[in-house]
This record gives C-alpha cells, sequence and structure tokens, in this order.
DNA sequence: AAACATGATGCCTTTCGGGTATTACTCGAT
DNA sequence: ATCGAGTAATACCCGAAAGGCATCATGTTT
C-alpha cells in the first residue's frame, strides 16, 4: 500500500513535471522525493512518469491516477473537518420525537430554533406517542422528544416548553354550545364521553380523573391519541376533554368550549426531554443555546 | 496528516468494537493498535471512540469518519487497478481520426474489432482530412488515423486497410450513364469537372493527374472533400474523379461510372496510420491483437 | 569538448512503528 | 469487601524506513 506522503509527493512531480521544483514545493530535498516515487510506483505496479534525464512527463496511468490522488487527498483533507463539525454539535443530525397535538402547537416555532441555532443539523422527525419516545430515548434513537409527564427524572432531563387548558370538545349545534358561559362540571355530568386509555395515554388519563369528577358510567369509547378523539366527537359519539391545541387540528364539526377554571390554570404541560447523558454533541449545543439547561 | 494504516486500524476496531479482536484481524498485537488510534485521532482533531475500560463505542464524530475512511480505503484499492488497466491498454481513451469518406467504408468494421479487442476502452472519434489527422498524431491529441499517403515514414508507422477504384460520378441522366463498357479517358475529356484541390487534397489531386488525362481548362470547381464533390455533380455542376467508396454516400441525383483499368488496379489506398512512439497503451495493444505491426 | 541540468544512487542519522512485558482500571463473582 | 478476569493504556526495546548530504550518470547546450 502507498502513503498519503507519495500521494502528495506524486501530485506535486506530475503537476511541476520536475523533481527539483517539486521538492521544493515539498519542503524536501530531491533524492528522498525520487524514492518516494519509485516506491508509489512499484506499490501501484506501473509506471506513472516516463522521467528521461532531461524531462519528465505523465504516462496515460499517471494522468489517470493523478485524478485519483487528488480525489483522495481532497477526501483526506475534508474527514477531518465533517468530523470536527459533528463533534462540535455544528453538523450531524438530531432525531426528534413528537406527539401528533404538539405538532400543531409548539413543533413549528422549535423548528425555526433549532434552524437558527444549528443550520447544518439535519433535523429527523418522528411523530410518537410519549411511551415510544420514552424507549427511544433510552436506546439512543431517538436525541429529543416533545412528550407529557410523568418520566424518570434521574434518566431524563426536561424543559416545560408549553402549558395549556383543558378543553370540551363537543360536537358541532351540542346543546352546550349554546352556554355563553364557560362549562361547569353539571354541564356535562350525564353526556356520553370518550375517554383517553388509562395505559396509552396515562397523562391524559390521571389529569382528568384529577381534575373533573367524571362518572366513569358515560365512557362510551376508550382512545389513546388526541386526533382519534376528536374524530369520534365529530362523529357525534360523544363529548371528550382535550388539551387546547386540539383546537388547531381543523376537524369539521366540532366546537371546544372553555371549561370553568381552566382557562388560569392550565394544567395540561408538554414538555421538551432527553437522555441525561447527552451524547448527540448537536443536542448538547442547541441545549446550550436555548438555555434549557436552568430547570 | 494520517496514515493508510491507522485509517485500516480506525476501521477494524470500529466494526469489532474491541481492541484485542480488531489487532488479531490485522495481524498485530493490541498496544500499537491502541497507539495507532490515539494518533489518528489526535490527527482529526477530536475523539472518534469512546472507550470506558470495560467497551468500546464510536462517537457521532467517530460514525461520520468511519464512513469516509472506508471511502478512503475503497478509493485506494480502485486508483491502482485502474491505473494497471489504462497501462496494460485494458481500459482508457482511443482517439481516432478518420476521413469523411473512410467514415462510410472501413470505419465500421474497424470500430466492431476495437469494441471486441479492448471493449473497456472509450473511443473519441474525430472525422478529420488527412493533413488535420497527421498534427493530430504528431501533438498527441490523435492515436490513430485513418488516413491516405503521403505521410512521413519515420515518424509514423502505417498499415494499408482497404483499396478501392477511381469512379466517375455523373449527374443523373448524363450522357455517359447510358454507356455499357467502362468510360474511357476520350470519354470525358470535353466535360466541365470539379476537381480535388492540391493543397488540401494533395493525395486525389496527385492520383488523378497521374492517372488520367485531365484538362485542366475543363476544371469548374476545386474542392477539399469527396462529400463536396459528389453534391456539386448532383447539382450538375460536372462530373468528377471519386472513390469507390463515395458511392455509400448514398446522395440522389448521382450515378457511379468504372473507368476503365481502375478495376483491377484499385489505387486508391486508405491507411491505418500512427506515431511510431506509441504513447497510448490501449493502441498497443489494439496494433497487437489487430497483427498490424507486419507491414 | 566542457559546463550545466537533472534524476538516480550510496551512505549516514534520526524517526517511527511494532513487539513483549507490564500497569491501571472496571466489573462480576465469591 | 475482596479477588480475579478482561481490556485498554503505558514503558521499553529493536529493526525498518525516511530524510538529508554527497556523489554519480546521462543527456543538453554552448
Amino acid at each position: 500500500m502507498f502513503t498519503f506522503d507519495q500521494l502528495a509527493g506524486f501530485i506535486a512531480v506530475a503537476e511541476e513535471l520536475h523533481f527539483g521544483r517539486a521538492a521544493e514545493r515539498l519542503n524536501m530535498t530531491q533524492p528522498p522525493l525520487s524514492r518516494q516515487i519509485q516506491k508509489l510506483e512499484k506499490a501501484i505496479g506501473t509506471e506513472l512518469l516516463e522521467r528521461d534525464n532531461r524531462k519528465v512527463q505523465l504516462t496515460p496511468a499517471g494522468g489517470a491516477f493523478l485524478e485519483e490522488a487528488k480525489r483522495l487527498m481532497a477526501l483526506a483533507a475534508r474527514a477531518p473537518v465533517t468530523a470536527r463539525r459533528i463533534a462540535t454539535g455544528r453538523s450531524g443530525v438530531l432525531r426528534i420525537g413528537f406527539t401528533a397535538a404538539s405538532g400543531f402547537s409548539i413543533l413549528g416555532p422549535l423548528l425555526e430554533e433549532v434552524a437558527e441555532i444549528i443550520p447544518d443539523v439535519d433535523v429527523d422527525l418522528q411523530e410518537l406517542v410519549t411511551g415510544e419516545q420514552i424507549e427511544g430515548l433510552l436506546t439512543g434513537r431517538l436525541d429529543l422528544g416533545l412528550a407529557r409527564p410523568p418520566f424518570d427524572r434521574d434518566t431524563f432531563d426536561s424543559h416545560l416548553l408549553y402549558r395549556e387548558a383543558m378543553m370540551l370538545a363537543v360536537p358541532e349545534g351540542h346543546r352546550l354550545a349554546r352556554l355563553t358561559r364557560p362549562v361547569e362540571d353539571a354541564d356535562f355530568k350525564d353526556e356520553p364521553l370518550i375517554m383517553h386509555s388509562p395505559t396509552k395515554a396515562t397523562y391524559f388519563y390521571d389529569l382528568v380523573v384529577k381534575l373533573l369528577p367524571i362518572q366513569h358510567a358515560n365512557v362510551v369509547h376508550t382512545v389513546s391519541q388526541v386526533l382519534t378523539m376528536v374524530s369520534l366527537v365529530a362523529a357525534r359519539r360523544g363529548v371528550a376533554f382535550v388539551p387546547h391545541s386540539a383546537t388547531l387540528l381543523g376537524l369539521k364539526g366540532v366546537e371546544f368550549l372553555p371549561i370553568a377554571g381552566m382557562d388560569t390554570e392550565q394544567p395540561v404541560e408538554l414538555h421538551a426531554i432527553w437522555n441525561r447523558k447527552l451524547e448527540n454533541p448537536a443536542l448538547r449545543r442547541l441545549l446550550q443555546d436555548l438555555e434549557f439547561r436552568a430547570e
């Protein structure tokens, strides 16, 4: 195998067509350069330069090899730069998970900030429910999640991005939609209810149960995604408690009503979460510049 | 700058994620391999591998650099092969010049042979008159010419490809076309004549003057290319002496008549010619396999 | 024919890379 | 808590390789 020094030597001689000048350019003397080229030719297995004792010229093989040699040197020069850029988080890939609902509220502005802070980093977006995001962050398939509590504070660090109110989603023209005041507990105590799954949407389930007097006998469906929930409301299957950002889904046939107390309280939280052992330099740089470390 | 050995070492460790096994794969011991990687990292300017004393894993920068390293090694492995292929004439470029007339006769079959003998060589075809071909062969812009004598036998080697008769081209329906015997000297002594240029088509000019009793007073045009000549005949400007291969041009409005004696004599020669100092290995191989050296 | 230019070769010194032996550290088992 | 196994890093030595200087061989110019 040849060496990079031999390639550099060959390129210099091929361009100067003169061993002495090429040696000067390489800050060395002519004899070792001659031997370098000889070794290179031996390694390649063919003559690259035709030298009669007066002049030097490229053989056809030498001409082709010159191209390859230049490509090699260029690649060799670029590779460390790329590596350093990635190590310092200025380049690379950032894999962000987000829930369907967060996609309609915070994701857009967040991506704008990301593009500003680390413009050369490719962002890989994946719509995932909170549980899948946690899993992804643990196994390293994901760098940053936009998810809801709870999560293990020892493994994950987080930053509260967003608080919002809970709303009551009702079918268009529903009797409650005619109210001019916020909905109160008594208003929905007899309504058929589309409820969050206690296993797959634990956060919403617990939140609703904690904050509102739910009649479990009224539950007609149990679903895990807010989008599904709103679709079922549109299909007049019942009413549902959804985060304010669900209003941004733009589905026809649904109205969203404020619930008494919720507008000030805004109990629904969305967090940016990440694995404490920051393995992706791009994420490290992003968090630094977003000043997310203080929490 | 790093070395190819360091790259190979890094690739092995990155793939095995274990210094000992990687060293084994490289037929060396573990300690120098460790130092190799350290030097590589120092040369790159960033950590490529994360090793706690229990396990080894790639950093993001290391992952990216692994790709580059593999590309470099692949390129480095291919370059000498390419160079050797070119040096042995099995790859590369062969630049062939040809005259318009030869393009209609011998060029096709010749290219078929070329494709058979050196299939991976790119053929670069250029339509040039004999003089331009000579020039190209001298300056190295051309490897092989299909041209007509004379040329300098000291500089050029050649091989007679083709002999052909001279024909008389006449406009369609011309009185001589009604003859049932070959045309004789007396038949065209009063015909308006389209003649070869004595400077740009020396070969044909000399040949015609030598073989036939030309009335120079009859010359109405002097042209350098056979195609032009035949076009002028079709335009009824006169008659012309052209090589038999001109019949292959397929122009309408022209008839080609045999000339007494010419059918046996076939005085028009087409040669393959090349510079004796064979600089293109592909040409050397072609000539060997075509057995053109004997002449 | 002599002087010059240029690439190759001989010889010496220094540098560098690999091998063996050993160390330092971590993890898992007892 | 201690010991042993596993693994990467370090110390030290030796031989190969690379570079520099002096010189040679050869072809060109005057």
